[in-house]
DNA sequence: CAGTAAGTGAAAAATATTATCATTTGTAAT
DNA sequence: ATTACAAATGATAATATTTTTCACTTACTG
């Protein structure tokens, strides 16, 4: 995991935000977890350690997390609202385990042909899609039997 | 549109189910739309003809419709939860005008390649997706230039 | 070290959804 | 038709989620 606090630092200042303690707690707990997180979440693990957060500052950094693309925000199987570091920096997807929330990204959605044929049938411009799998990590999966 | 109330009678009291006038209003607005309706849309459209419903029923109504797969759930550019009348049976998922919210059903969204593929790499079980394409369709698309 | 704009926490407000409960009503059996 | 009763409803309250406001604090600039 190739985020050091110079890096996160570089990328807040370069659009004007200031690195604070709070914005700096909130990224790491985000980047030392594969799975997917609720603001609620976020807040939680944040609170195990710098218990002075308000959960306003969760949403708030969140936002800016999302527009510096350092966070994914994602639809889950059980909430449309939560968060993962964003790993790939091209366009991806996420494979989400529904039992622990474990998150793989992955590349090659590969909708373009789907997408062409529809836009020549329905004269819609298409722009943009949300796709989400979900499954059975293979831990849960072994788990469950 | 073959919704008769007949149809509809039939479809809930198989399931144990009275034909309620605010069911029978509810679906009645829903199957007027091509597009898709928050609760709260669905709510306002109902209180032009019929003044005492109640939200929490549009709320209770929509559950039910939902299990009774006579309408879909889905994810619209602007919010997570609203439904369209269910008009194709088999599985399928649906372009969006995100300017009107007119909805575009379509089948074939073809992800067994790319989930057969996902599984042999990651070796979750996967068993479910979200997909849903955005856009804008031809009549928002002229009127945008 | 200031000076200052940006950021924060606490609280309140705005939204969205679900639960509770007394009353009403659709249905089916008289 | 009348009745019996489980199911459904509306009003209200409760819960949950997200946003706004504002006085106070702090990270950055020079
Ligand atoms: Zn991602
Ligand atoms: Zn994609
Ligand atoms: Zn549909
Ligand atoms: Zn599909």
């Amino acid at each position: 995991m190739k985020l050091t606090a110079n890096k996160i630092a570089g990328v807040l200042r370069e659009h004007g935000y200031k690195l604070t303690p709070q914005r700096h707690a909130v990224l790491k707990v985000i980047a030392a977890s594969y799975a997917h997180l609720t603001p609620e979440a976020i807040y939680e693990k944040v609170h195990l350690e710098n218990s002075d957060i308000g959960l306003v500052t969760i949403y708030r950094t969140l936002d800016i997390l999302r527009e510096l693309n350092l966070v994914c925000r994602m639809h889950a199987p059980d909430g449309c609202r939560s968060y993962m570091m964003r790993r790939p920096t091209e366009h991806h997807h996420h494979l989400v385990c529904s039992s622990c929330g474990r998150v793989v990204d992955f590349a090659g959605c590969d909708l373009v042909d789907l997408e062409k044929r529809l836009a020549r049938e329905t004269r819609f411009e298409i722009n943009g899609h949300l796709l989400e799998l979900y499954g059975l990590c293979p831990d849960c999966n072994l788990a469950s039997r």
